[in-house]
DNA sequence: AAAGTTTGATTACAGGTGTAATCTTAAGTT
DNA sequence: AACTTAAGATTACACCTGTAATCAAACTTT
């Protein structure tokens, strides 16, 4: 898996919300919530590059970035991992944790019904 | 919160499964899955320490460390952090992820059913 | 054509991380 | 009491990360 860092994270996530998208859009993108200097997304950029999260292609002295992955591929990956490594791989213990501190809405659960009811379809 | 890398993790969760406990016996249990130099278990200990992830006791020239917090708490923050992150705070998309790509087992099913019902139990 | 601007490339640098080796010193052994 | 261990403390060192600054080249503007 390709291991990202936070920061890497949050830039590729930036480029998910609407992609090919150009270095300056997706510094854009980030300049709501970050107050990252566009030297260290760009910094960011070629990493993500380096580490083949990205591809880009030349459009003059611009590149034009395309991810390599879909985003709910790589959220399903680091699910995994995240639950592999604190919970032994089991999702429930993951979600009864949240429970039994009062972190779940109704709204929570109510989805997580829709999700499970979905499931059980799907099995006929 | 206390921000503990990878292999420090591996070292505390093998504190969890008994504490308190030397370095050594701690080492024993690692040795099992790991192929860590006692060194270096050693040194990640320290970092632990250093941290405030452990305390200890001195028994004569060994150490005696127990943990600061309970597995449930931390795993529960880190839970938290992780579902920020990647699915802005929403469990259920997590879960509909593995869905998604049939990563549900029947008895995965019914164990999150069984939260759902204590959850709602609670709700009275 | 010269100068300025903008883009990506290269370099920087401190703190964290994995992975130990070496140093110190107190405790155990002879 | 001297000698040997073994435990923790200190040091090491390369790679990763956050966070840019500087450099070089291409494009724009005058």
């Amino acid at each position: 898996m390709i291991e990202l860092s936070k920061a890497e994270f949050e830039v590729l996530d930036a480029l998910w919300l609407n992609y090919p998208a150009t270095a300056s859009q997706i510094i854009e993108r980030l300049s709501d919530d970050k107050q990252w200097h566009e030297k260290t997304i760009k910094t960011l950029l070629g990493r993500l590059v380096k580490k083949g999260a990205l591809s880009f292609e030349k459009d003059g002295r611009q590149y034009i970035y395309t991810p390599c992955m879909e985003r709910a591929e790589y959220t399903l990956k680091e699910s995994q991992n995240f639950i592999e490594r604190f919970f032994s791989g089991r999702i429930a213990p993951l979600v009864s944790g949240f429970a039994k501190s009062e972190q779940l809405s109704q709204q929570d659960i109510n989805e997580l019904k829709k999700v499970i009811d979905d499931w059980e379809k799907q099995q006929k």
